[in-house]
DNA sequence: ACATATATACTCAAAGTGAGTATTATTTAC
DNA sequence: GTAAATAATACTCACTTTGAGTATATATGT
């Protein structure tokens, strides 16, 4: 392998909490400049894991400690926006997906914020309802992209992709296909980054906030993989606090996947599952009946296989 | 980004494909030496993504076209043996899943050959029974491997991880946590690749086949993935003739997700998510009432959201 | 005390699953 | 040529899970 082989290495984080029913990402904002990730280099030398590497300058960058860490993707693609440190090594970025509890009070490195993460996704809150831009701006659009190609085979694939990604045609909303619909929404020229990239818009819409880099898509891949792993693996409770309220749960876990669940059957499963115990102790807040205080079971890590959120309560209504 | 920081990028592939009941991966195997995956490096002159400079060589290497292609993980620890091409340069390697049907007449790269799966985990296959290797052998020793921890927290955490990679103490199997066993094993320097790695070894026990590099790490990966994956995508069909009998579908299913499913509901699955049809066309074979022969219906990838084989109809007896 | 707001408990029909038995269409043994 | 064997396909039934409620309990505010 000769050294004309060589490229570097950026690891990029989506590091999420959940607030107030906001699902949040970190984002670096150094003026005027587009929102990004937090990123930084992989150092061959000083890393024993790409691993390490991220957790070492996220530390270094945010003050954070991060608890749960997982690693997403691979992103190679020349064309699409990259950072490019010196002349014409070729970066290859990393993407990860990282958990944590948003301290209130916590040190914070001076540039970075907590971001609601459907500003640049704004199709995918569906918990007050289906987000009017979905009928009203991204399906005319599409059907316009899928009529620009005249070979009739890309039209209709065009168009059956967005049927499954927008549920269109009575077809169900699936909350996992966060970055098909963006790769889509790309594709057809209707995010800023694939104007910047260098491809036609096809209209002067600029759907969502964007970012730098790729980082919107690697942000789109974390908020798919959390939608999914949520399901069965424990994880949304590296987001909550000791003890909780079933409907704080709940309305964590309907922040992240952006969707209305049916409460009662919520905490059905919940308790049928064995996810969480009551402590016995109760909250006190304004109005109704006090609601139990719960923790997370971590015996349930020993006893079943795949623990987690099935949203099989999904509210039709 | 100086250029201390720059690394080389290895591509792996898992080339997966099923023939007869048998789920084959293609191994490099030059004279001698130890399995390989078919790698190559990525080209950052002349690939425009990673996917596309694996297409690229591996068609090179192969003769193979590849169909359907995926990225795994990418892996990039320093102690787990890694290709070291030049002086010091870090090589971090990029693993892909691949999925093809076996032509038998194909033209093929003298080196490499279809090695059934199992011969490098043969703990994954539960088709006749619970392999006796996993209490014979498997279990016994991570028990001690357990013991072997001091500290009480580190010895439970082992029997935990125990437990529920292999099933113990009525626990169920899952069958996709190939690379947590596969992790497990190497962490308790149980196969050949941690001793090599400089690990200690537990025993003198090295369970199944072993691997260049870290290629068996990134075959458990494929291997999960691909369990998991044909659940709610229609992946085997990948590896399917245009026609086939429900029998020969489900002995592929069988094959890759190592476990025996019942045929009834196996046919009443297929048949209520539509997923194959009937061509009208009957199987001729020895024994028995003749089977029909279906295709897969490319249609229900645009009626339903997640169309796959889920494999709720396991076998308990 | 009573309206309002929550939390929690219970109900019920529909759909999905696990594990069969029953029937049909072939080949093979005698 | 008929019976046994073999495999495919069809049907059954109890049980679990799910979706969507209604009902009851325990607070607060006026």
């Amino acid at each position: 392998m000769p050294a004309k082989h060589v490229v570097s290495i950026g690891l990029s984080a989506a590091i999420v909490s959940v607030a107030d029913e906001t699902p949040s990402v970190l984002v670096v904002h150094h003026g005027g400049s587009e929102d990004a990730l937090p990123f930084g280099p992989f150092d061959p030398l000083n890393h024993r894991t790409l691993d390490s590497g991220l957790r070492k300058w996220v530390g270094e960058q945010t003050y954070l400690e991060l608890g749960y860490a997982e690693q997403l993707y691979t992103f190679g693609d020349r064309g699409r926006h990259l950072p490019t440190p010196d002349e014409g090594t070729r970066v290859v970025s990393v993407g990860y997906l990282a958990l944590t509890r948003q301290a209130p009070d916590q040190k914070k490195a001076p540039d970075t914020r907590w971001s609601d993460w459907y500003r640049y996704f704004p199709w995918e809150d569906w918990r007050e309802a289906r987000p009017v831009i979905i009928d009203q701006v991204i399906v005319p659009a599409l059907k316009l992209f899928a009529k620009s190609a005249n070979g009739s085979d890309v039209a209709e694939n065009r168009r059956n992709r967005m049927r499954l990604c927008f549920g269109t045609d009575g077809l169900v909303w699936d909350e996992e296909k966060v970055l098909e619909r963006y790769e889509l929404l790309y594709e057809a020229g209707l995010v800023k980054e694939a104007t910047r990239d260098g491809r036609k818009a096809n209209t002067r819409a600029a759907l969502g906030v964007s970012m730098m880099f790729d980082h919107r898509r690697i942000l789109a891949t974390a908020i798919a993989r959390l939608r999914g792993k949520m399901k069965y693996r424990p994880v949304v409770f590296e987001l909550m606090p000791p003890t909780f309220t079933l409907l704080k749960l709940q309305r964590t876990v309907e922040a992240i996947s952006g969707i209305r669940l049916h409460k009662q059957n919520f905490r059905r499963l919940m308790e049928d599952q064995g996810l969480v115990e009551g402590t016995g102790k109760f909250a006190t807040q304004a109005r109704g009946r006090p609601a139990e205080l719960f923790r997370f079971r971590r015996e349930v890590l020993r006893e079943r296989p795949a623990p987690g959120v099935r949203l099989g309560m999904r509210k039709t209504s």
